[in-house]
DNA sequence: TTGAAAGCGGTACCAG
DNA sequence: CTGGTACCGCTTTCAA
């Protein structure tokens, strides 16, 4: 490996000019300039981040957690921003497991990232915040049970609420539901956007039950509510859209699935539905900026970013 | 920040002791070990991966390069398998463009990772060697223009042959083609397969457009295909196969579409299609089993995985 | 079995 | 403007 000393010897030159050439220092002799340039292109020389880092204590790095890497979201907007300042990203899935999560988040922070991207799982924010240190973090889509965190979330309750009346407007009365889990916070949001509308219009809910985030809840719930008479389903989240869509598909029976985020194009399909769509670019590209800002600055006030629509 | 100096000094003995503990050389002293376990665990001390990887000359870590983000394809299980043996994933899209890909890859090179994943753009095998050296490199989904690489592939022409076959023995007759880029591989080889089902059984090709691999490209080439009499159409991969959606869903006509790699639940569609899937997760776990032979074993001879079915 | 010390490849300070 | 040098936190000899 060619270092810096390699190519101060080529160049005839001490370290420290090196290393302020390569730093874009203006105070360099223009004859030194020459002969670094040179003997860089000739060595074929490039700089050693992580040696760099062990020094500057930074590694130009942020980590993006996700609790699951199917559902990867916004990357190409975060990494499209973060880039441009020069930074690289670190990902790493949990496989919806809350204790790998930790472990996740642990490893990163060994590798001395400057900062986190975290869409979480479970709630407990002193945990995370455990982990973490001082190292800035930023919270996506989902908050935990402290506010202590940035964050970047939609305005879960509203979308839902606003969708569902459109619903009942369209004439459907005997609507169920398959809630996401208590304990992340969109799902009780969006439960409670549910509700409001029922209640604005009052109904009653016709079903309701409660499964996971994941394809096979989806699919299991959605079982379910095929048994009773409900004509429509309001469905908390894109996993479950996809499995309550398997699940109607073996079944004689067609009702109306409203999906959080969950088919792209709607259009194409064979079955009555409605999708809200999450503004991902938008959530992606408020997670990005707000780390940049707060890695510029640790002491920045606390941001709660809500996205309206 | 916590280091292993201050470890030591907490516990009373020499920082070489302390790293012997950390990389669980066994010949310690057991009451200098439970010495530094309480230090460890009073001061909080967490390795430092960066000064561990300068002095040892390895990351743990592995950079990930696709050509577009938005087609994540299999890094989960990527992730899945080195994160097993201890790597992280550092990622990072080229947005379609080439240069780009260069960039990114000296990015990560200067970042010390210990092999790359390369989805590659473009065609230039000499390039992507000047900068990737002697770290071990895997490319996937596509070759380029020498075999100087590993690779894990799938083999597009049969794949296209046997299921456009299929399509034939089904009754269509008047089959058209959105080709890819001819300096993509697979592009290549997959229109190769789809001339070869023609010509097995005696028809001619209805109507020839090339296009990116974009869901404009696929977007533009449908609406010329749609201007034919062409009952039906192969579409060379799955960001064609959504703009072609698109084109035929403001259109009058519906034609039958063939496409490499479209959508997940073919079944909920309300059009007359065919899908040849991708894969994806075998693909991923070759890739990322190869990478990590490779890294283990240098000399290892060049392997091209073709994976069938 | 251990502590001391020499690096790993940079950066940044200090004296000139 | 520059060269020399002391670190950054860890691993790994080497001698004790």
């Amino acid at each position: 490996m060619i270092t810096i000393k390699d190519v101060a010897k080529e160049a005839g030159v001490g370290v420290g000019t090196v290393s302020r050439y390569i730093n874009g220092d203006s105070s360099i002799k223009n004859k030194n300039r020459m002969l670094i340039e040179y003997a860089i292109k000739k060595l074929g020389y490039e700089v050693n981040s992580i040696a760099r880092s062990m020094k500057t204590q930074k590694t130009m790095t942020i980590g993006v957690v996700v609790h699951s890497l199917t559902n990867m979201f916004s990357m190409k907007v975060i990494e499209d921003i973060v880039s441009k300042f020069g930074y690289s990203i670190l990902i790493a899935g949990c496989g919806g497991n809350e204790e790998v999560q930790y472990k996740k988040l642990t490893e990163l922070k060994k590798k001395m990232i400057d900062g986190f991207i975290l869409l979480p799982l479970g709630q407990n924010a002193q945990r995370v915040k455990d982990i973490v240190g001082d190292t800035s973090c930023i919270l996506v889509d989902r908050l935990l049970d402290e506010n202590i965190f940035d964050s970047v979330t939609v305005d879960n309750e509203v979308m839902v609420y606003e969708k569902m009346c459109e619903i009942i407007k369209f004439g459907l009365k005997r609507i169920g539901i398959i809630e996401g889990p208590d304990n992340i916070s969109n799902a009780v949001e969006r439960k409670r956007g549910f509700y409001k509308a029922l209640l604005k219009y009052g109904l009653e809910c016709a079903v309701s039950v409660k499964e996971d985030y994941s394809v096979n809840g989806g699919f299991e719930g959605m079982k379910k509510i095929l048994d009773t008479d409900a004509d429509a389903v309001f469905v908390s989240n894109n996993d479950q859209v996809v499995g309550a869509l398997k699940a109607m598909n073996i079944s004689e029976k067609n009702i109306f699935i409203v999906g959080f985020d969950g088919i792209d194009m709607p259009w194409l399909l064979d079955i009555p539905c409605s999708f809200i769509p999450q503004p991902i670019e938008e959530i992606g590209k408020n997670a990005a900026k707000l780390l940049l800002e707060r890695i510029s600055n640790q002491d920045m006030k606390i941001k709660n970013i809500v996205i309206r629509e």
